[in-house]
DNA sequence: CACTAAACGAGACGGTACGTCGAGTCTTCAA
DNA sequence: TTGAAGACTCGACGTACCGTCTCGTTTAGTG
């Protein structure tokens, strides 16, 4: 049992103000001008309270897209029985949200994260929604006939998934039809 | 003509070798820890000639996947007119490149500087053949009949590479049948 | 005859334009901050026609002293026939000099350039008149029967410049009295 | 009391290297060639700490000097009841010590260093012994009788030092008799 | 009157040093 | 023992000048 601790215990009012500052931070400069002594002037911390916790800036990134600062929403597909009409409104919904240049330039910066870190990566991606939440969206569409039998479903995430993240690259402004043509290229025409 | 042009001209001696030492300083060290004073020591040449003529690191970047200095060819899809073989080719080149460790670090850089740099960002989608190269291959299938009427080229290109670098970003290492799957989920699973 | 000349011969308007820049610069910027490249621009020349004729900025600055650029005037000891008087008249004209900050601030960057060039410091000498005009002075002095015949005219020079000039490196305000005194030093206390 | 003081205190060793790499480098490469790089790397020191406790590479050299670590002995005047002998004594070491090429650059790069900044010129003067050790051996002189009772202690310190300093600037080898003509020339033929 | 040759303005070049920012580590003091 | 404050070494930033080296243009003799 406990094998005697002793001295104070971690401080949740550090970890928090961490956090936040770090969002804060990574959405005003970017993650290239993120900086371990701008979040902890602005958290009110010592840099080593920083280091004692976290191995590097991109741990602090991945905790933050974890518990939600970073992104707003964990962007969900509905369903309403129409697989065609959910994926539409969730691909709009995300482009929507990176169409304001503010937004643009955060999910920027966290693919940039995400290519230097893995645990960034893999948040990044759950984060879009693209395993389960996704994946379970589509297994419906399945059940219901509404899918070939033969392709698989996480593919097709990755493929929807993959042309948002590129277009957020390349700065292309994606026009209103898009979501539209990127569901009738993985489910096909039919409809 | 003749606008009055003094002093002595730029080096090309010197722009060659700034180019050729990003590249091994890329590939050496990664986006993140690519210096401007690692890459003038390497290429032993003043600062002040880098600054001269680029304005950033992310410049010299692009200027090097311009030159096809960074990616060892520019993954051109073939025409046998077969579109699914073609394109599954094509897919494998591209994941047999990024199953290299050293190649898929160096993929994943060149990603986060894309996604810090608009510039950089364009010449990597069209060093992948996402433009040109692939929407030719495309168009060409559209006129054999292969392709559905409707689905828009661009848009299938984009679900391509943008499924790929989705891959690298998360580090997932792709099974080998994903290229014929990726295949079968854009272009449907007829065959 | 002449060992037979060729090519446009030394452009004096060069040679005027850099040396009138190089004392604007020298008084604006002080020794430490005078830049080659500063006075090119100032004088609209190229920097080799500055480095063809003058091996350093401290010739530069030897050749605006020896033109009269940097000091307004060669502080001259009149004779009127009194010693003391035309002593303590020239001491205060270089002490008035002196007084003002640009000027003081220029002096002390003479002397900087003096202590780090010997020819700079020969003509600086030059300049205040401590070799032939005082020398010739204190010579008439010592005819006249004013100067006891032991001490030698050299070191009286010297000491009375040396004394200014510490005042000047130090930055200690004269006090009216000074010359007075200074004389007393160098010539006794008699009258 | 006690007013909150936190984190790690000034490292003396720190503090200590710096001095005297500053010393050692201003004796080698002159005031002018003087460099902060040059300093950090011969302490083993990061840049930073040197600008965190010196404003400037004047501040460093007025700091030696105030420590003793350029000039090697603080050149005081002896008393044995003889002023002409005493002082005649202390301007011989000043200028035996002048005498040694690398002595005089490093006198030269004082004067220069003065001239550039109050702060040098300060301890520079106060170094020579020309403020207090050469005014209290005056003063004795005085009460002794041997001082004419009008004339400036100050003053007759200036034109001793004043004169030796210019010596320097000028680069002119002092002749044997020189201290003996200096002292004839403050204090009078007499003796 | 061409032809050479020097001097000129401009400015690119390889370098050194500047003064600043931030990284990650270590030390001191308070709670 | 944690945490704030902050000093430490180190690496890189982007800028200013250094002194050298082309460039084309202008200016003088020479053949």
């Amino acid at each position: 049992m406990a094998e005697g601790r002793r001295g104070a215990l971690r401080s949740e009012t550090a970890r928090v103000s961490i956090l936040r500052a770090t969002a804060s931070q990574f959405a005003e400069r970017g993650w290239e001008h993120l900086s371990i002594e701008g979040i902890a002037a602005e958290a009110e911390v010592g840099k080593q309270t920083i280091y004692r916790w976290w191995r590097s800036k991109a741990a602090l990134v991945a905790e933050c897209l974890l518990e939600g600062l970073l992104l707003p929403e964990a962007f969900l597909p509905a369903d309403t029985g129409d697989v065609r009409a959910d994926l539409t409104a969730w691909i709009e919904a995300i482009l929507r949200f990176a169409d304001d240049p503010r937004s643009a330039a955060l999910f920027r910066s966290l693919i940039a994260a995400a290519a230097e870190d893995e645990d960034v990566g893999v948040r990044l991606r759950d984060a879009l929604g693209a395993s389960s939440a996704l994946a379970a969206r589509l297994d419906a569409a399945r059940s219901d006939g509404e899918l070939a039998p033969g392709v698989s479903i996480a593919v097709v995430g990755e493929a929807l998934v993959g042309a948002i993240i590129l277009r957020v690259i390349v700065r292309e402004a994606a026009p209103p039809e898009l979501p539209r043509q990127l569901v009738d290229v993985v489910l096909g025409r039919g409809g």
